[in-house]
RNA sequence: GGAACCGUGGUGUAGUGGCCUAACAUACGUCCCUGUCAAGGACGAGAUCGCGGGUUCGAAUCCCGUCGGUUCCGCCA
């Protein structure tokens, strides 16, 4: 059986010609004299047209539904004057039909394929299958495909080797939990699925591959989010000889090359803005900042140490800070509105949020409203506004706190304005690659320097020396790649001195054992000769879903898991028989046993 | 692990203490209809309101618990 038609290509300059389409019914119209039957395929929607002319296709056109998978037999013709559909692309044109077979009848399905209201994510996932008939997912699925294509012909012609790496590795405690895999052969050994194949990138950079890419699948056994699936899709690359500036102007390159070619959306700044982790969390208060609207966090503190308003000056003289942002337009929110901000930044973790509208700053009387007004000279009411950049009509919000909480507080009081404010183009992808994180967090519970981003991510050149001295204020040669608000993906240059790794191990408290067990496999490597490399993995689903302007990662994969990781579908996870467990040397604790008893598969 | 919101015919919603013997749209079934494309018209079937307990003369509605879903925090590069 071959399809010789789509239903998305006949034009009126087919007219005359015997056909046959096949596809599903998209939907059924019966005049009692004549039936439409719409066929939709993969490219398109045409209509046919079953007449009593032909009385065996017209008794056969009555009995068939919705979603049936049928073949249409007939001849193109432009449709009759005053009957085209100018919102199909077929619609100049019908099928009158001579024939038709029913090739599978279908069920009544449990919602809606075309048209419709919207299922409840629950139901669309467990019959994922029919949700993906419809348009959207369609699409999705072919931008998905026409994104991953590009990256694959973009990074081939630029030499790069696309390679695959295993699935089934050893496990790494850092970072996020793993998901194991028990052996059968090793009996109370396990695989572990890899989080990303960072350690075997590395690995093909000393084999001397050079230019390395791989669509990667990865694994991490976390608690997940609109933008977190426990497994997920990566661009992992690296790249020998290379420094920083090389990754990030390929990463710029290739970026704004799909998203101009592929999507109506604009790319907002090129080359991609370049802030420092440090000026990202002053300014927006994150590391993965929206630029799509400007709304900066500033510094007040000054003011607010001598103003007369005994929070502000009592928080200052405890070494807090005080700092606020101007959200534009603003002033006019009712009382009402403004409480709900106050609470939302309560949520966010603020001990209270100072409001303060400007009126008109020409009118030295009545300048800004606010309770605190009050407490304030105009003079510093003035130097505030000009701190935040606040213009008449904006209301000028100011968090009172550690720099920490006031600059977490801001950065997501900043994201929640943006959504409503509306202050976003949604046409826009404004990447930006956030770099110089740090290199090193204290952990406080371990009493040790943890890695940011891995154990193998260089020192800023210059700042090695520093390692001895003052770990926690080491800077990292390593860069994320985020755009609107998104954390697309990070990167680094990579370690490639001994005596610069075996430090940073000695500040992560790791013993001789405990490197040679987690990572001597990549040490030895290294004695033979590794060169200077570095790479960057932007992960694939977030950008589809940000190209796409879906509101969550799971709308861009197809088979996606819940919030709690199970698959609706396909009922995974699922109980398995206790031969498989005895194969495999597991036993199970007593709770889970009683859990999966009333479960257990025939 | 925690918080918030949601759960009413197949699907999506309304109803938030008595007017509910649960409404509307759509899907579904039967019939009518020769130009629709969200076809139209008539008729019909379909929900003990997620589940359990409580408050009340009376509960879809209030309370408690539980299950399921989503979002967020913790967690996660």
């Amino acid at each position: 059986m071959s399809k010789e038609w789509t239903c998305g290509q006949l034009r009126a300059s087919d007219a005359g010609r015997k056909v046959t389409l096949k596809g599903w019914v998209n939907s059924r119209r019966d005049h009692g004299g004549v039936i439409f039957l719409d066929v939709r395929d993969r490219w398109g929607v045409t209509q046919t047209v079953f007449s009593p002319d032909h009385e065996d296709a017209f008794r056969v056109a009555d009995t068939v539904r919705d979603e049936w998978v049928v073949a249409v037999r007939g001849t193109v013709r432009r449709r009759p004057a005053g009957t085209e559909n100018p919102r199909m692309a077929t619609g100049e044109i019908e099928v009158t039909a001579s024939g038709i077979e029913v090739l599978a009848p279908s069920a009544v399905p449990p919602f809606e394929v075309s048209g419709g209201p919207e299922p409840e994510e629950s139901v669309r996932l467990r019959y994922r299958y029919l949700d993906l008939r419809r348009r959207r997912m369609l699409h999705n699925i072919e931008l998905r495909h026409r994104v991953v294509k590009y990256i694959r012909d973009y990074l081939s012609e630029r030499e790069f080797l696309e390679v695959e790496t295993p699935i089934l590795v050893n496990s790494t405690p850092e970072g996020a939990r793993d998901y194991l895999v028990p052996s059968r052969t090793s009996p109370g050994e396990f695989y572990a699925l890899p989080q990303s194949p960072q350690q075997l990138k590395q690995l093909l950079m000393v084999a001397g591959i050079e230019k390395y890419f791989q669509i990667a699948r990865c694994f991490r056994d976390e608690d997940l989010r609109a933008d977190r699936q426990p497994e997920f899709t990566q661009l992992d690359l690296e790249m020998s000889f290379v420094s920083q500036e090389d990754v990030l102007e390929l990463t710029e390159d290739l970026f704004t090359g799909l998203t101009e070619e592929l999507t109506g959306k604009r790319v907002l700044a090129k080359p991609f803005p370049r802030i420092t982790y440090e000026d990202s969390m002053n300014r927006y208060g994150n590391d993965k900042p929206d630029l799509r609207f400007g709304m900066e966090i500033a510094d007040v503190s000054e003011v607010a140490a001598t103003c007369g308003f005994k929070v502000f000056s009592d928080t200052i003289a405890n070494g807090g800070t005080v700092r606020g942002l101007a959200a534009p337009g603003a002033a006019s929110f009712t009382r009402r509105q403004i409480d709900e901000l106050t609470s939302t930044a309560q949520e966010f973790g603020a001990k209270g949020l100072v409001w303060i509208a400007v009126e008109s700053p020409q009118d030295s009387e009545t300048g800004y409203r606010s309770p605190v007004a009050r407490f304030f000279e105009r003079e510093e009411l003035d130097s505030i506004a000009h701190a935040l950049g606040a213009r008449q009509g904006d209301l000028m919000l100011l968090v009172a706190d550690r720099k920490p909480v006031v600059l977490d507080v801001l950065g997501r009081l900043r994201n929640h304005l943006g959504a409503l404010l509306e202050l976003a183009d949604p046409g826009v992808v404004a990447y930006a690659f956030i770099v110089q994180p740090p290199l090193f967090e204290w952990n406080e519970e371990e009493g040790r320097w943890d890695a940011t981003h891995h154990p193998f991510t260089a020192p800023l050149p210059g700042e090695e020396e520093l390692l001895r001295t003052d770990p926690g204020s080491v800077r990292a040669e390593a860069y994320d790649l985020v755009a609107n608000g998104y954390e697309l993906g990070s990167g680094s240059i990579r370690i490639h001195r001994r005596e610069v790794q075996a430090e940073v191990f000695r500040l992560m408290n790791y013993s001789d054992e405990e490197i040679e067990q987690r990572f001597g496999h990549l040490l030895r490597a290294f004695q033979y000769g590794a060169p200077p490399h570095g790479g960057i993995a932007p992960g694939i689903d977030r950008l589809v879903m940000l190209l796409a302007d879906e509101p969550n990662i799971r709308e861009v994969i197809p088979f996606p898991k819940n919030q709690a990781g199970e698959d609706l579908m396909l009922g995974a996870p699922a109980p398995v028989d206790e031969r498989q467990l005895r194969e495999l040397h597991i036993q199970l604790l007593p709770a889970a046993k009683e859990r999966t008893a009333s479960a257990r598969p025939q």
